[in-house]
DNA sequence: ATGGCAAATTGAATTTGA
């Protein structure tokens, strides 16, 4: 089984690099955020028509929202509305026995003071409950994918002393993500397959003149395990090439293969 | 306080991303 997260940055305008990519990684399954689509305007017939016809959508105008694209039947199609808000950050499905979790986690504005900026406040309120929510119900035979909005660990950014104070890479952030997988009952499946000490982005941001020169990068997006699964961890792919595609997200997919 | 950019909306400027 083959499961791929990335975030798309407007999936209607990136229809053609997404169909490409479906049948160049050959993934059972595709997680994708930011899809900023209605769910009545989503390109379902193109996928359907490529090879993957179930899909659960969870979209709204202009913002946000969450898509799992699957070759394989989708049932007990679900979301939670954190923080009580209607806002398309997530939506789960168990395919082929394993429960998905896809996730848009808040960016949380600049300012990293939840005193100052609700944008903050809200994106750490947004992984608190996540915590409480794993911690009540441990997850078994899962998969949480998706664009979290933190790199928890030093090495999964470009330099942690310069960003230590921008969000996504805050001291609070880092141990509010960390406690999550740890009171979650995840493994971080990424980290854990490449090891500690290998530098790990999964995103560059657009004002670099040149990404790949810079190489600026962050670890944003995550595929978590149930610790049940760690075993069956069989590969882990960051397609890093993707960022240097014609009109690309500045997030790339990654991509997990698990064995029965 | 910021950024070398990009996308979506509503109509050239604003909001959001991170």
């Amino acid at each position: 089984m083959k499961i791929t997260t990335w975030n798309i940055n407007s999936v209607r305008l990136r229809l053609p690099l997404v169909l490409a990519k479906l049948t160049e990684l050959d993934t059972d399954v595709l997680c994708l955020q930011e899809t900023k689509t209605q769910d009545e305007h989503f390109p379902a017939e193109a996928m359907a028509k490529a090879g993957w016809p179930h899909i659960a959508i969870r979209g709204e105008k202009s913002y946000n929202g969450v898509a799992i694209i699957s070759r394989l039947p989708l049932t007990d199609i679900s979301h939670i509305n954190w923080t009580g808000r209607v806002d398309c950050r997530h939506i789960s499905a168990v395919v082929d026995g394993l429960t998905l979790h896809n996730f848009y986690v808040p960016a949380g504005g600049d300012e990293p003071d939840r005193d100052k900026n609700p944008k903050f406040d809200h994106k750490l309120d947004f992984i608190a409950e996540m915590t409480s929510h794993f911690l009540q119900q441990q997850p078994s035979c899962s998969v949480l994918v998706g664009d979290l909005n933190i790199a928890p660990l030093a090495e999964d950014v470009w330099s942690t002393r310069q960003l230590r104070n921008t969000v996504s890479h805050t001291a609070i952030e880092r141990e509010m993500l960390l406690a999550l997988i740890e009171q979650g009952g995840w493994l971080d499946g990424v980290r854990a397959h490449f090891g500690p000490k290998e530098l790990l982005f999964s995103w560059w941001s657009y004002r670099a003149r040149d990404w790949a020169a810079s190489n600026r990068g962050r670890r944003l997006d995550h595929i978590w395990v149930s610790t049940d699964l760690a075993h069956q961890v069989e590969a882990v792919t960051i397609d890093s090439a993707a960022r240097g595609a014609e009109k690309p997200s500045d997030h790339v997919p990654m991509m997990m293969t698990l064995r029965p």
